[in-house]
DNA sequence: TTATATAATATAACCGGTTACATTTCAATG
DNA sequence: CATTGAAATGTAACCGGTTATATTATATAA
């Protein structure tokens, strides 16, 4: 591998020179850089990342950091901040923290050390302390789908609450009368802005109690024990809205095996719009986030701090969409 | 951020104990040892990987080349190698070819100026000569799931063949007469494996003829194309074998609209295990690969080469299993 | 006690870039 | 023609580690 001062012998200049060309900056010589160009290509020359990086304080590498990849909501994101990076020239390091708070910490820590340009955060783990630590380290960061309440960064959302509003509606207007929500758990502070979406639009309904709230993990197991439990508790349900669309799959498994005809004698929403639920049969009614827009978005967004062209934090709450499919059309 | 020399100072040391402490190479006293240590601790020195990376021509990272990481198939390979990876003092580069030479080679090339440690690379569009160019640049790799067919890496991939004549068998096991197979594209080697196990159970059954093999991308859209296409074509179709699980899904839902019973009047049979497989509604049967196990297995293989244990490529070629789901429950 | 081998530590070069500062070139001005 | 200042280029320090080699301290043998 040719290095800048192979390439600087061969145009018989210095490495400086050779430097401001790469990098376009400072005056050159029109004729200096074409000499400087063909001795790159003579010697086919891509300067040393690494080098580079130690020079810069940089590594042309941002981390994102979600819970876990295997939930189908996150590759979806990772492509589009993939997409972005390296059309920018950037690379993507994959951190899964399993929702562990440990691991999150492992990950800002060791990550520091190797002068990551910046990072795409989707954690409920996250706490003010490690935004300062951040700050403080100079790392620039965009909190992704999973944010904090009260923070001073950039952040991606979605219209949780009136997703919540629109899913529940959509079931009292295709004429269910007893709805339940099978909700995240009370940590995840997404899952709490569905849910409150969803008790905007039931808490004066004259059969509702908190009984019709269930709490499930994100996953497709989880929802299908508690959409049983509700069944039992609830047996004139006609009507669920599922905190995302993993727990909407277990519920519709649940439904199927309990006997529930869907959508007629029970109609389901979720919320996300992976790409399952429209594979599903039948098709699962959901609240559409513009995934790979938010990827998009958090890795631009990412690009300007990194850049610095833009320091001010800007906190965006993304508009979602109710996605009409057999599991409530009735 | 304190550096070695700030250590070193504190510590009354020169930077090379220092490093050798940190190392753990060459002689040093106890007390010396202690005293650095000490120093460590107070100063919370972490040794920036970066520069460590400069010198020892390495950078810690590993890349993981993908077609694409929306097949579901890949997230959980993904998660096994990062698993692996973190364990072991690792990052993984995240890189999406989206099936594309052009993109591989990008990342190839660019990937080396930034002494990647290794790389596992699951892709059909890659050559020898890129093989060989890896092979001169030094960097370890390990190919994974689809691999070339004559080469001298280590690889890892399946039974692909014998999974598909145990999918096959499976359906004339269960009584079907009329078995189609829909296959991924040509160039995919792992597809073309698995059609000829397909062909080794029916080439002698005297219904069949070679337009009872369709052929479909890897994606649930194309499976339900080319699934409604064998309707037409053959209305006495009672059993499919399909080349993956998308596949599969998409001719699920071709059946459930073309009005076919799953299973009594359509058997269908899948390839990979991926969760979504047993989500559906009927579940599918498929035959499982130890998707998780394989990716552990590439990264312990691909860090065994970077290490430097051991250099002779060995090529695993997995188990694959047989998962019973109501999709063939007659 | 002195010579010699060995252990422990220090010095300084190196990895391959960037860049502050120094130097040279050259056109414009007095 | 000498002076001046901007433009172009070069020199060398620096980023923060590793490590070959040199040096010093200590143990062993003669």
């Amino acid at each position: 591998m040719a290095t800048i001062r192979d390439v600087a012998k061969k145009a018989g200049v210095s490495v400086a020179t050779v430097s401001r060309v790469i990098n376009k900056k400072g005056k050159i010589r029109k004729e200096t850089e074409e000499i400087v160009l063909q001795a790159i290509k003579d010697l086919s020359y891509t300067p040393n990342m690494v080098a580079r990086g130690l020079s810069n304080r940089r590594s042309y590498a941002v981390a994102l950091i979600v819970p876990t990849i295997t939930n189908p909501f996150f590759p979806e994101m990772a492509r589009a901040v993939e997409d972005i990076a390296r059309d920018n020239g950037y690379n993507v390091l994959l951190c899964n923290t399993d929702d562990r708070r440990d691991r999150l910490i492992d990950y800002i820590n060791s990550l520091s050390s190797q002068y990551v340009d910046g990072m795409i955060i989707s954690s409920h783990n996250i706490v003010k302390e490690d935004l300062q630590k951040l700050d403080r380290l100079g790392i620039p960061l965009v909190m992704m789908d999973r944010v904090l309440d009260d923070h001073d960064f950039t952040s991606i959302t979605v219209q949780n609450r009136e997703g919540g509003r629109k899913a529940t509606q959509h079931l009292v207007d295709v004429g269910c009368t007893r709805i339940a929500h099978i909700s995240g758990l009370e940590d995840e502070l997404n899952a709490t802005h569905r849910m409150w979406g969803y008790r905007d639009i039931v808490s004066d309904k004259s059969w509702f109690d908190p009984s019709w709230i269930g709490k499930a993990e994100f996953s497709v197991k989880s929802g299908y024990q508690v959409a049983k439990e509700l069944f039992v508790r609830h047996p004139d349900i006609d009507g669920i809205f599922c905190s995302n669309d993993l727990i909407a799959i277990g519920a519709l498994k649940a439904a199927y095996e309990w006997g529930k005809k869907i959508p007629n004698e029970l109609a389901i929403v979720g919320f996300d719009g992976i790409d399952m639920s429209g594979l599903t049969v039948p098709g699962i009614t959901t609240i559409q986030q513009p995934t790979y827009h938010m990827g998009e978005l958090a890795m631009e967004e990412l690009l300007k701090q990194i850049e610095g062209q833009n320091n001010e934090p800007k906190k965006y709450e993304l508009d979602v969409e109710l996605v009409l499919r057999e599991s409530t059309m009735r």
